[in-house]
DNA sequence: CTGAAAGCGCTAACAG
DNA sequence: CTGTTAGCGCTTTCAG
């Protein structure tokens, strides 16, 4: 039974407790429980009833010590204000549960002069299983560290050039060059594309998708049309404002991220640019506001996505084989009302 | 030093490897570290020269075990993809962070029909000093629960009635009732007011000023005008639209938060009606899209109540009295471009 | 000021 | 099929 000890909390029923109420060892206990062993159908009866009489629920610290599995993962994620990292920590929620598994996620600083990373770390290794990451923020240092100190890992959606973990992602690259290609097939001749962080390899890879699909298409890149607006919505703004104020504006903008765009529709109607009749705007994510705001975007299959991590990084664990590989998802573009055909004319934005 | 053992993983430093890398015993080497009685200034430079060499990080497990702190403090969230709890818990994160504690976040789902919320609240309760706790959508059981199990738990922005826990929150009534008001100095007579869902106690609390605020400049309330939209933009969208195609229709919207609040700001695009030429609007919460479309809103001091959430568990915590104080932080009104003066006539909505 | 012993809750490994 | 023994890493006694 619960006692109450010294610190006057409710003492947790333990293994000896379920042992001495069910009549039989700690061992049947332990085995019943596990699955580990033989035991016999009356002794597993016995021990049920008794763990729920007294509530039990096994000690996971004191399996760490034993470093026996523990179904707790960890998630080190770097910020939780962005909806599409909220988005993916959601859905590895989901996926963690569907595998019975429970979740614990630490925030980890993005700051590469962050004091101690280190012990947020060794902590989730100590405790989990494994460890999902999704640092769209965070430098390789962090990376190898985790890769080093050999607990199973799996990076989600977010990769790093450079690293050997196991990693389960969208394909930015082609799904942005369809989606550049669908402005060019609307007969955009002259497009701009707003990258994110360079912390993250993401924008990158988008920008190379759109690069190559102009040049498939035989149009020069211009690079005064790649201005960076670090993922963020008030710089998408602010780009969004200085692409359409030229007197050569682009007739289409391409943004590394949804908020980016959104910064970008705000732009436009402060300069009285109507979408998509002066201007066809594209995002990338699909978060929920693009939704709202009829935006054209590439959408991941974020919950096949945290599925499959989950799955990978427990076949990790299980085999203790760490893997390498990278398991790319197709993304879908979504075709909204921001994005139509190119003006016939280019109209000059109303000064602000 | 590190070794590896059968699972090929780096097993890390304990303290018997510092204890032997600086030539003192275990005990010594605790106690440096803890700061719990004597040790010779020369014993505690040894010490701390065999952790850095060794990258030596205590074992929670083992403290765990042995019912001592563990400096780690646990959050039980609801969800993440709302863009206020998201605040909520980045806020908590630097909270946490301020203090020199580590902190573990748990989804919760707020389903009061899910399958084990015990396993994850004990399993908190095991490993972390005390939890801080953030469900708007969970029923009053599993707050029971907690507060039964004697773990030190303080309660952050989201307050439940009928619970002995110490809360730290905004104070839903008054700002409610000062949006209100603000309305009703602008001229406005016929506000409606969409409420959140039932399961958190802070929409009855809005809703509450709002009547009070309507009652004490002598309106009578009108229960057609107190549609629910769950917090949720999609339904707070519907519901605005019912509002406003009524050829009765209020000139001014409170809604009960943010998102609600958005939804009707489309829901009026929609109608072919002006914000606030036709129709003011006002949210609470004042998330990061309020500021971008310019939306009147209340603003909680969410750094400030997580500070206090934060330093209130940890005096629980190190006094080992539960408090159940509640704590509650002024909001402010921020008033921007969504809300004006009563229209003169009321203009009919554009069919849709 | 420092060390030795004991035990937190659990489970491999080895006997029955 | 079941029980006993030992020990994971740490800290609280209790003796030096």
């Amino acid at each position: 039974m619960s006692s109450s000890n010294t610190t006057g909390r409710l003492a947790a029923a333990t293994v000896v407790d379920v042992a001495e109420h069910a009549g039989v060892s700690r061992m049947t206990v332990s085995r019943a429980l596990s699955g580990n062993g033989y035991v016999s159908a009356a002794a597993k009866a016995k021990v049920k009833e008794a763990v729920e009489a007294l509530g039990y629920i096994p000690n996971i610290s004191a399996k760490v010590l034993k470093h026996t599995r523990t179904n707790v993962l960890g998630m080190l994620v770097s910020e939780l204000r962005s909806p599409q990292i909220a988005q993916v920590v959601s859905s590895v929620g989901l996926a963690t549960k569907r595998a019975g598994q429970d979740l614990f996620i630490c925030l980890a600083a993005g700051d590469p002069a962050d004091e101690s990373p280190t012990a947020i770390n060794h902590l989730l290794a100590g405790i989990c299983d494994g460890i999902l990451i999704a640092l769209p923020k965070t430098p390789a240092v962090s990376l190898q560290l985790i890769e080093r100190s050999g607990v199973p890992a799996v990076l989600v959606d977010y990769a790093k050039g450079g690293t050997k973990l196991a990693t389960v992602r969208g394909d930015n690259y082609n799904s942005a060059f369809a989606a550049t290609q669908h402005l060019l097939d609307l007969g955009h001749r002259r497009i701009a594309f707003i990258a994110g962080s360079s912390y993250s390899g993401q924008s990158a890879e988008r920008q190379r998708g759109y690069v190559d699909a102009l040049q498939a298409a035989g149009i020069a890149v211009d690079p005064s049309l790649m201005p960076c607006g670090e993922f963020e919505r008030p710089l998408g703004q602010e780009m969004g404002r200085q692409l359409l104020i030229r007197p050569d504006r682009p007739t289409a903008i391409f943004a590394a991220n949804d908020e980016m765009a959104l910064g970008v529709y705000d732009a436009a109607r402060d300069l009285g640019l109507a979408v998509p009749g002066d201007v066809s705007l594209v995002g990338f994510d699909d978060i929920p506001a693009a939704g709202y705001r009829d935006l054209t975007t590439v959408r991941e299959s974020v919950q096949e996505i945290a599925d499959t991590a989950v799955r990978t990084l427990l076949r990790q664990i299980e085999t203790r084989v760490p893997t390498s590989q990278c398991i790319q998802f197709p993304n879908e573009l979504v075709v909204r009302g921001s994005s139509g055909p190119a003006p016939r004319k280019i109209k000059a934005a109303r000064a602000s």
